[in-house]
DNA sequence: AATGCATATATGATAATTCGCATATAAAGT
DNA sequence: ACTTTATATGCGAATTATCATATATGCATT
């Protein structure tokens, strides 16, 4: 059960907000694709991941040595539907991202992430 | 036209995210409804909402002695269908306010308000 | 095992929020 | 005018969040 004041409290950063709606619209990221969509510094985007996973927002899965995020299977119906429409709404704000995102080559083949 | 950002960071606090779902559901609280409704001092509540009106997010109408906020017409209709599907999904969050809010007589009499 | 790469976490410094208290303004009643 | 009630705001203290740097872990390759 998660208490919507944690759930918007994740979501009031930037760099967390980001990276959710960019996992709500790829499905699945891993940490040094959503460092390049972001371009943000490595321990900054671990660490900010590690809140939404402990706030059972996102969930992480281990693949080789990547590490891929999405989110909780586990979150509720009215969380992901918040998630989906702040994402049709407002493209602007997720535009640059979307465009550094494109440049990491050869996404999102598990195989050559980085 | 308002940044999700600042959207959700100013759901981001207990005071502000009560006082937002509780006008969402009434239409349109004073400051001494709402000091009630969440057992919170006054600045502490009427700073609150100048931060909601600032981001345009409440809209306040003076009548007499009180100040009554409501949701600003001009807020965008993704950011409504947030607060609505939060108050639906999440009673039991906001049950010990409604139930504060009740024992404010003569509830939402604009002449005997508190 | 040794090296390299991706990711995670710990730490201390800095910045941003929030709060309580006091006070200011505004309207209404006496 | 004076008092009461409702609301807003200035200020310093306390709490909380964020960041950069450094260090640790885990997997893969050699």
């Amino acid at each position: 059960m998660l208490c919507p004041l944690m759930f918007y409290k994740a979501l009031a950063d930037d760099t967390r907000l980001k990276s959710l709606l960019l996992i709500t619209e790829q499905q699945e990221l891993c940490v040094c694709e959503l460092m390049t969509a972001l371009e943000q510094s490595q321990p900054k985007i671990s660490r900010h991941l590690a809140q939404l996973r402990k706030a059972n927002i996102l969930q992480d899965r281990r693949s080789g040595q990547w590490v891929f995020y999405s989110l909780h299977p586990a979150l509720p119906a009215w969380a992901s539907q918040v998630l989906q429409q702040t994402l049709l709404a407002n493209q602007l704000y997720l535009a640059p991202c979307r465009q550094q995102l494109t440049l990491v080559s050869q996404r999102p083949a598990e195989q050559a992430c980085c």
